[in-house]
RNA sequence: CGGGAUGUAGCUCAGCUUGGCUAGAGCGCCUGGUUUGGGACCAGGAAGUCGCAGGUUCAAAUCCUGUCAUCCCGACCA
């Protein structure tokens, strides 16, 4: 492609919308244009880098045993009742009634396409027999988002690869999860980026029945938490720590409660602030409904509760925080003053809390807190539980070393669904001693331009973006110094005629500008290898050829040139291929 | 949905507090010339219903009310 002849609109400023470096970096090297909140074009740049991307998926889907095919995004409104899914989904469910004649239809853009696949299969499969089966299809995806968020990262209408697989047994359903796990980790290996394997949430069948694939990043949505030490990583949600129930028992340290006048101040932050304490020295009470009953739940005032962990930990199936009424009926005050001295409800506290000696907190009282309350003496305690987020520092579950916790891209996540969907579809097959069972699934997403955004927000220096040779929208940039000159142009044009015969992805920069100007927008959208063609080289009989990761550039003599940049281009895609797991 | 910010030329922004000539600058764009190895220079030029609607006023980019849009923080996110 000739520069002259495509659309590539480079910015030298950075638009006042754009905040995180991907954002602003893929709008100023042309490869996207927004159109609102949420929704994106793809420009020529773009589009190629995301056909790529797609490309790299379909190989490694097929070479799984996966098949493509391709569902409507528009969507019967009655298939996301049977599942409950309507309601589920809410306001992020788009969806809405068109006129059919004297009809009236209620259709849904789909978010995901649970729905329409397992009704496809609940028709074709009858039998064991046609089993295991995985499809999966690359398709436009659309959900209301609430808030749209980082430019292309959190979009309402976004590309997304979804596979599903069909099993009549749990260890088929294993084997397929390892296999597209394994694919995934080919994927994101081959497109060149830094990802990060994370236990996640498992839903109904529990156990390592879920992972997300991250791409640790400042700018990141997620928060998981990782430990070099022994690989544990997990999304924040779902990570245990290595903590035990310390021994629980006064300190010999302990001070004289004392009663403070707190007047309006409820929170954590505005009571430290009044008395001039860190959060670490609080404990904070959360009155929740466990299953109904109103409990307190303790934890250290810098820490984060995990309802998940607080729901195993109670052996409860519903949990929710607790009305002001509620509240007032435990603690005797409003919101903001529960503490654990006398309060009338059972109370589980998390490891950290009576660790904490001469501890602040609330004094069941309006408007005043308590002073010096220790466990024992001030509060009863039996054991201690889990109950918090894992925080940086906290030792890994695995016995050693200790958790970092650092933001996260989400661009891919496997999980075993069990028969959730098949129950309430009805999609139900004849074993092997001829009873009908649900059919057992997994589902198995990766969001496409999510691979683009984690790119750029990890790839990219202070001239623009380093995209990986296996995605990158040009493989090579010829950029021709003296673009003006007939016979330096023209050479130019031969020698990218060569390098397109050979199978090189390659831009020419045939603009008539300063060599300044196609450096810098070079850089900025990110080609892997620049080729200055022309200027003082070429009369001294050579070309220069620049890495974009490399600070320096090398001199080639001219004839040698196609076949320098073709062994260097097939001895960097054999570097990157090492790196590709089996 | 709660909190904060912004809307003036394709892009970045000034002007608004204290209303008043024909609404400005830089970049980009067009014409001509000089330049040509990391976002050149000179001269000339085109380009804006000041987000939209209503109000106050002799007079509104500027003050008031409403509304829409975008961004950020939070809540939410199979």
């Amino acid at each position: 492609m000739r520069w002259s002849q495509s659309f590539i609109p480079t910015m030298k400023e950075v638009p006042s919308d754009a905040e995180v470096p991907s954002h602003q970096l893929m709008l100023r090297g042309g490869f996207i244009r927004q159109l609102m909140a949420g929704a994106y074009t793809y420009l020529p740049l773009g589009v190629r880098v995301l056909k790529k991307a797609e490309a790299i998926i379909r190989q490694e889907m097929d070479a799984a045993g996966a098949l493509e095919i391709f569902m409507p995004a528009l969507q019967p409104i009655d298939l996301f009742e049977r599942t409950g899914r309507k309601e589920a989904f809410g306001n992020v469910l788009i969806n809405f009634n068109i006129r059919r004649g004297d009809r009236t239809v209620h259709l849904a853009l789909g978010p995901t396409h649970e729905e329409v696949v397992t009704d496809l299969m609940s028709r074709h499969i009858s039998s064991h027999r046609q089993m295991p089966l995985t499809v999966y299809q690359i398709q436009t995806k659309f959900r209301n988002e609430e808030r749209p968020r980082f430019g292309i990262l959190r979009t309402s209408e976004f590309l997304m690869k979804d596979a599903y697989s069909f099993h009549s047994s749990l260890e088929s359903l294993n084997d397929v999860y390892q296999k597209m796990y394994r694919a995934y980790c080919r994927i994101f290996s081959r497109c060149g980026l830094d990802y990060l394997p994370v236990e996640a949430e498992s839903g109904p069948i529990g156990g390592d029945a879920s992972h997300e694939f991250m791409i640790p990043a400042a700018n990141g949505e997620d928060r998981i938490v990782f430990c070099k030490k022994t690989n544990y990583a997990a999304n924040l949600e779902r990570a245990e720590t290595g903590r035990k129930p310390p021994v629980i028992a006064t300190s010999a340290d302990a001070k004289p409660v004392a009663k403070l006048h707190t007047p309006n101040v409820g929170s954590i932050e505005t009571v430290c602030k009044l008395l001039k304490c860190k959060p670490e020295k609080m404990v904070k009470t959360l009155i929740f409904l466990a299953d109904e009953k109103p409990v307190a739940v303790l934890l250290r005032g810098d820490h984060e509760a995990n309802e998940g962990k607080i729901r195993r930990a109670l052996g409860v199936k519903s949990l929710e925080m607790a009305s002001p009424e509620t509240i007032l009926a435990v603690t005797s005050a409003p919101v903001g003053f529960a503490g654990p001295v006398g309060i009338k409800c059972p109370i589980f506290a998390d490891h950290d809390v009576p660790l904490v000696v001469n501890a602040i907190t609330g004094a069941n009282e309006g408007d005043y807190h308590l002073a010096n309350v220790n466990v024992g003496r001030d509060y009863p305690l039996e054991t201690t539980y889990d109950l918090r987020n894992a925080a940086a520092g906290d030792p890994s579950p695995r016995g050693e070393g200790t958790l970092e916790l650092v933001h996260g891209i989400e661009v891919g996540h496997v999980f075993k669904l069990g028969t959730k969907y098949s129950t309430s579809m009805e999609a139900l097959y004849d074993d092997e001693t001829e009873n009908r069972q649900p059919i057992i699934m997994g589902c198995y997403g990766i969001g496409v331009n999510r691979i683009l955004a984690g790119l750029a927000e990890t790839k990219h220096d202070e001239n623009g973006l380093i995209w990986p040779l296996a995605v990158a929208p040009y493989e090579v940039i010829i950029s021709v110094i003296g673009a003006n000159e007939t016979d330096t142009l023209s050479a130019a044009e031969t020698f990218y005629g060569q390098l397109q015969a050979a199978g090189v992805d390659v831009l020419l920069d045939d603009r008539d500008l300063r060599p300044g100007v196609k450096f810098k927008d070079a850089d900025l959208i990110g080609i892997p290898l620049r080729v200055n063609f022309g200027g003082k080289g070429l009369k001294e009989g050579v070309v220069e050829l620049k890495w974009r990761t490399s600070a320096e550039s090398q001199r080639v003599a001219t004839a040698d040139a196609v076949k320098t940049v073709l062994e260097q281009l097939t001895a960097r895609r054999q570097a990157d291929a090492a790196t590709i797991p089996q």
